[in-house]
DNA sequence: CCCAACCCGTAAAAATTATTTACCGATAGC
DNA sequence: GCTATCGGTAAATAATTTTTACGGGTTGGG
């Protein structure tokens, strides 16, 4: 860092705005105007740096006004002092734009939501780099590798983070058309306990939650099958072998193509949401917003 | 003049202040200190410009901040940005003060006031130059060819200029010694009128004025003498030729050598004041306010 | 030549910003 | 563990900027 620098002496660096553009209009109301302002707003930021300098900076010419010497003098200065702030907006923000922004997110997630969508953004948004992880360690987004995560959470994260809730855990069974079929015209939740169930080893009790809902009782025990993660669910029900029990908006595209259906209406809404979470400080931070402003945007679309 | 600029991409310029400081020192209350605001001043200012560029400059690193990367790579255009200002300044000021400030008075004032008083103003001014203009063309300030003026003006002057008030117009006698002696232990109004008086020609009228203030008529035609300016007549006096009527601080020094008495103590206090004179919008100017101070308070040691 | 259009300056009121005061939680040294 | 220090937050206060409303002076066209 450098030395001391006498800010003091400094004239009030908004009114000098005012100053370059009536300098460059030589005039106070285009001034006014290119500033969004009315004209004696601008008078009194010229006065204003006039008193602080001690300096005349401008004369009356008929009804326009002309810049005195000292006027001249002062522009080429003020100028490059905006144009060095501009650039060094400007270079800020290709630095900030340059580091790639990590998002966190589950395996499920990744596959069946971001993969999906994240080439658009990418596309949008050629600047912005991306690296997505899916193998956090546990469950809780981890503010040390991750810049911002696509997560679920019970209840609301602690303050120190920010949080926009995006979609419902909501749960409701899916399986292939076949299987469907096989449970006859509209089946209910007792039918699907014939069927091979597969649950999530992390959320082995969501069966149990989804059939006590529908007023069925349900031994978690009695699971066909455990994977460790709804991807791998949904590949078998894909594949006609189960029934799995999705927990998000990860399915639409196969519903709507026709190769899962809902074997059944009935939908159980869990505690807590999916959401985008990131550290407070960082929410106003221009990938993290992007990326953020996007990813809502895009969530809008599927509800 | 040069091209438009985008000003609207400029983060809020005065938090920029806050910005520099809390860099340079690495720490929001060192940099509150140095600007003489409470930390909390600080910390918002570097908040506003974080959220105006979309940028994290500060990371908390146990008690005390660091700049991130993105802070460091803003700092050195936001310090050049002051620089080339702080230069702005310089350069704006040095062109003010190379300018020669003309002063316009009258023939008297500039012999028997400013020429006694200038040279310490010049010394203790060394960057001031200054231009006296006696040759006025009439007795009004003339704003297009002087700066400033030391006048005398019977009512206050137009509001387009600044006035200040010095002395009054105070009209007494004034002679040498012997002269004075001549007329006795304590001369009357009266007993001058058998002396000689010298009269201003612009001024014929102020022997009467005098004479009539003391209760005694005088018929101006009866004036022994008439010269165009004070300065002569206070001449002549000195030379104990004449009594001359002083309208103003102008001989307090032969008055305090004794190389001129004042016979009588009457004094005739006349409408008007003598004073100085500006435009309005130049009183504010560095040069001008520096030697109009300079002046009142020179003006302040004779009352 | 005069009137309307235009421009700038001023002053008081209104709106907006900046700053302070009074807190809180976190950290590091003792 | 306790305390001094640091930074962040929120509400209240202070300061500033901006607007509104007006007035005076200049210019150019009818």
């Amino acid at each position: 860092m450098q030395n001391k620098i006498d800010l003091r002496k400094l004239p009030p660096l908004k009114s000098l705005k005012g100053f370059e553009a009536a300098t460059r209009h030589q005039s106070i109301r285009e001034a006014a105007d290119e500033l969004c302002l009315t004209h004696p707003a601008v008078s009194h930021q010229v006065q204003l740096i006039e008193e602080a300098l001690g300096v005349t900076l401008f004369a009356q010419d008929g009804r326009r006004i002309v810049s005195t010497e000292e006027g001249r003098v002062l522009y080429p200065y003020v100028r490059a002092a905006f144009e060095s702030l501009l650039e060094g907006v400007e270079a800020a923000h290709r630095h900030a734009l340059d580091k790639p922004l990590r998002v966190q997110t589950y395996v499920t997630a990744s596959i069946r939501w971001m993969a999906r969508r994240v080439p658009q953004f990418l596309q949008d948004n050629p600047q912005v780099k991306l690296v997505l992880s899916t193998c956090a360690v546990d469950w809780e987004f981890d503010d040390v590798h991750a810049d911002v995560g696509l997560v679920y959470c019970e209840t609301p994260p602690s303050h120190k983070y920010h949080w926009v809730p995006l979609f419902d855990y909501a749960l409701f069974p899916v399986c292939s058309p076949q299987m469907a079929a096989s449970m006859g015209q509209s089946p209910t939740a007792a039918d699907l306990l014939t069927k091979p169930l597969i649950a999530i080893n992390t959320e082995v009790r969501n069966w149990q939650t989804w059939f006590e809902s529908a007023g069925v009782s349900f031994d978690p025990a009695s699971s066909y099958m455990v994977v460790d993660t709804l991807a791998v669910a949904l590949e078998m029900a894909l594949n006609n072998e189960a029934i799995a029990l999705v927990n998000g908006p990860f399915v639409d595209q196969d519903i709507a193509s026709g190769r899962l259906v809902r074997p059944l209406a009935h939908t159980a809404v869990c505690p807590g949401e999916w959401g985008l979470i990131c550290r407070k400080e960082l929410k106003e931070n221009l990938r993290i917003r992007t990326f953020m402003d996007w990813m809502i945007q895009s969530a809008a679309q599927v509800r």
